[in-house]
RNA sequence: CGAGGCGUAGCUCAGUUUGGUAGAGUGCCUGGUUUGGGACCAGGAUGCCGCAGGUUCAAGUCCUGUCGCCUCGACCA
């Protein structure tokens, strides 16, 4: 790795500081991206794409595991194409990008850059479905979109992202229900599972769903700072995109039908939520799962004869058990300890001549910084184990900071309160009338994050109108 | 798109008020000594001062424009 500033650890503003900036010196200084000549888009470095290829490698087997296939769609869509959805082109007509030449000429008909694919599937939909014999199709996308975004951060929002969209079509609505349930559960698993994320299962309201969708199912992260990120979203489509496109198949009684739709998808948005949730001021802190190094070797006093020699031996050996790597830079070990704490990798295996005479080593934790003898020959069990260790104290800390900012208001005036001296998810009753979630943005600040599966019941009344409560509501800010 | 901030060596920045030979720290290169929490000595290289105009004998510095980046808001994964 090639030589780094000496003081970029001190040069990290402090996360309780000013999170913002303690999140921009992260992503550059973790060498996880670097900015581009074109606005709002970002280079992915070695570094962040190996953690992409990481949760893609998990994801992927979790999409085969439930039966799905991957394709690949043209990045380019025809204004015409695009234009059939009536609330999907509303949604996102202001973000686009268009080409209007080619080849030196002015095309016929613009074409935009895919900012999501589903008016693609359903032309292709519409191409392959003709009987019930034909469903369902369960199919997914890795691609990158284009949102043409005013604003932008690395990861939370760049004008072109990575993610992968799944796009499924069925029979009934009864299956394509369960599917988009299914999959958001697959989302929650890999956030809590993998990522050492908790998340809010829930819908999101009328307001804050997918332009086209019938209902948006989604999970929902919190980070450090106390503000919320959507993590993931599964549609349920209804037969709305099959009218639109005139998607019909022949049924089980010989009958004309139209088929029911969902999408569902995650992007690279999820390394920011790495980043925001298990960051602290010495850095990253990895999901072990994720991690592209999950143990660092750094031979100490490494220019004495044999320590080299023994650390390749004992990364090569622990190779079997985890992704291990060595640092053999000539920095001092100091220097490596506080390199790799600040690009977040979990575990750091140091190896100096006493251990090697001993024939063990010492293994030191990211999350705790606590240090531990292991003799080598148990380091093949040891490994693992630590390395389960770290991802349940992530998660636990990440629950906790959760529980911690979670609040309940039962009027208004409280939550206005709450929203102005906390930083977090403040839990509500709701009537479900669109007009009082635009009176609490307007007057708290705050917008529905979700409407959790798991409802409770804290008072009779809306916080806002007063009138019956429908539904238990998170409120909070958001990036 | 509104408000603010910033573009000078790889990086962090000083120099701009009051125009007068381009600076520091760190990193980088070479050689040597070191190595269990950011080592040290000696030598060396490095700049379209974001870009384009203008004012001036003279512009990093003043004026106009422009591009980019960051933060905060409004909008979105």
């Amino acid at each position: 790795m090639a030589q780094q500033d000496k003081k970029l650890v001190e040069a990290i503003t402090p996360m309780d500081e000013d999170f913002a900036q303690w999140y921009t010196d992260i992503v550059k200084k973790a060498e996880l991206i670097d900015y581009s000549s074109v606005r709002g888009c970002c280079v992915l470095r070695p570094y962040s794409y190996a953690i992409w290829e990481n949760m893609q490698k998990i994801l992927d087997g979790m999409f085969k595991e439930t039966g799905h296939q991957n394709v690949y769609m043209p990045m380019f869509i025809p204004e015409s194409l695009l234009q059939k959805e009536k609330d999907h082109v509303e949604g996102f007509a202001p973000e686009v990008a268009w080409v209007t030449e080619g080849g030196g000429k002015k095309l016929e008909e613009r074409l935009c850059v895919r900012p999501t694919s589903e008016t693609l599937f359903c032309e292709h939909y519409k191409n392959i479905v003709h009987s019930y014999r034909d469903l369902p199709k369960l199919y997914n996308q890795w691609c990158s979109v284009v949102r043409w975004e005013k604003t932008t951060r690395p990861f939370l929002r760049t004008m072109e992202f990575l993610w992968q969209e799944g796009h499924t079509i069925h029979e009934t609505s009864e299956e394509a229900v369960a599917e988009t349930e299914r999959m958001l559960n697959v989302y929650a698993r890999f956030y809590e599972e993998f990522l050492a994320i908790p998340v809010l299962k829930g819908r999101k309201t009328e307001k804050e769903k997918f332009a086209g969708a019938v209902a948006t199912y989604c999970i929902e992260a919190m980070m450090h700072d106390g503000k919320a990120l959507q993590a993931g979203t599964s549609h349920y489509f209804g037969d709305g995109f099959a009218h639109a496109f005139d998607i019909q198949f022949q049924g089980r009684d010989n009958t004309p039908q139209y088929p029911f739709q969902t999408s569902w998808g995650m992007t690279t948005r999820t390394i920011g939520a790495i980043i925001m949730t298990h960051g602290d001021d010495s850095g990253l802190l990895l999901p072990p799962a994720v991690a592209p190094v999950q143990v660092m070797v750094i031979p100490v006093a490494q220019h004495k004869a044999g320590v080299l020699e023994e650390a390749r031996r004992v990364r090569e050996k622990i190779g079997a058990v985890c992704r291990a790597d060595i640092d053999e830079s000539d920095n001092s070990p100091g220097w490596k300890f506080a390199e790799h704490e600040m690009r977040g990798v979990p575990l750091r295996l140091e190896l100096g001549p006493r251990d090697i005479e001993k024939g063990q080593c010492v293994l030191v934790r990211r999350d705790t910084r606590e240090k531990a003898i292991v003799p080598l020959d148990a380091l093949e069990t040891e490994i693992p184990r630590l390395l389960g260790a770290i991802h349940d104290e992530m998660f636990r800390r990440a629950k906790e900071n959760r529980e911690r900012r979670t609040f309940e208001a039962r009027t208004l005036e409280e939550l206005i309160r709450l929203a102005e001296t906390e930083s977090g998810y403040i839990k509500a009753m709701w009537c479900g009338d669109t007009a009082c979630e635009e009176a609490l943005k307007e007057k708290a600040g705050v917008t529905s994050r979700c409407i959790p599966f798991e409802q409770e019941h804290l008072c009779d009344t809306c916080v806002c109108c007063g009138k019956p409560a429908k539904h238990l509501v998170y409120w909070g800010k958001a990036y």
